[in-house]
DNA sequence: TACGATGTTCGACGAACGACGAAATTGCCG
DNA sequence: CGGCAATTTCGTCGTTCGTCGAACATCGTA
């Protein structure tokens, strides 16, 4: 039998007033973390291991971490499996229009002209 | 007398349409580069030892060459002076809205929960 | 109970980062 | 010409970052 219901610590989320922006900038400057977030803004929420990214699952992760603890995502758990969510009302509330535009400069991005020769 | 009027290389600057999401977030997730941003949104132009940052010569020397680089300024010559400005223009076009975003939760960031404890 | 699936933690590694001082460059001015 | 002021470049130091593999923990299920 289980020692205990909860013997993982409880997962780290800062509360909503007290999101950095540096922590949330940063998140948001690595590629693998920044699809991680495109990802999840069309779904509500989804497992770790389930995101269109390429790295060793400790390496994920680790992204996972770090989109956590700068407030960017949340994080669930149910049996083993971790499920994320963005934390769309609380960043608004922080930063208001900061996710939406910063994902409309990603989509603009993309289809610059450095993707021909830069990537 | 001089060997050549332009001795030292040309400033490197990225065309608009190759300015990167990814430079700019970095960039901008730095206190010291926001810092200048943010003065250089109130003025138009500055000189580079005029900013209100306290670190050496040489490491602001090293943002602002981040800054250039990823786009977020230019630099222009002028005697031994180098003015630096804002690409207010061409962040727009590239990423429209980003700065204006970005800078309105830099004032949010400074008034949260955190700037007591943590700064 | 043992296995497999899911995901984390723990070092390790090379690369990049932010910081500095010293030296060099450039141009103005006495 | 000879400083002085502004700024960059170079080398270095210590830290952080992104990545990985190996080991560990948890849970459902055969």
């Amino acid at each position: 039998m289980p020692r205990s219901t909860r013997r993982r610590p409880a997962l780290s989320h800062p509360a909503a007033e007290e999101i950095d922006l540096y922590d949330v900038l940063h998140a948001l400057s690595d590629p693998t973390r920044m699809t991680i977030v495109r990802v999840l803004r069309a779904e509500p929420e989804r497992a770790c291991g389930t995101f269109p990214v390429d790295v060793a699952p400790s390496t994920l992760s680790h992204h996972f971490k770090v989109l956590r603890e700068s407030g960017v995502i949340s994080q669930r758990e149910e049996a083993n499996r971790r499920f994320s969510a963005l934390r769309t009302v609380d960043l608004e509330r922080r930063f208001p229009g900061l996710l939406d535009t910063v994902l409309a400069a990603l989509a603009r991005n993309e289809t610059g002209a450095e993707a021909t020769w830069h990537g």
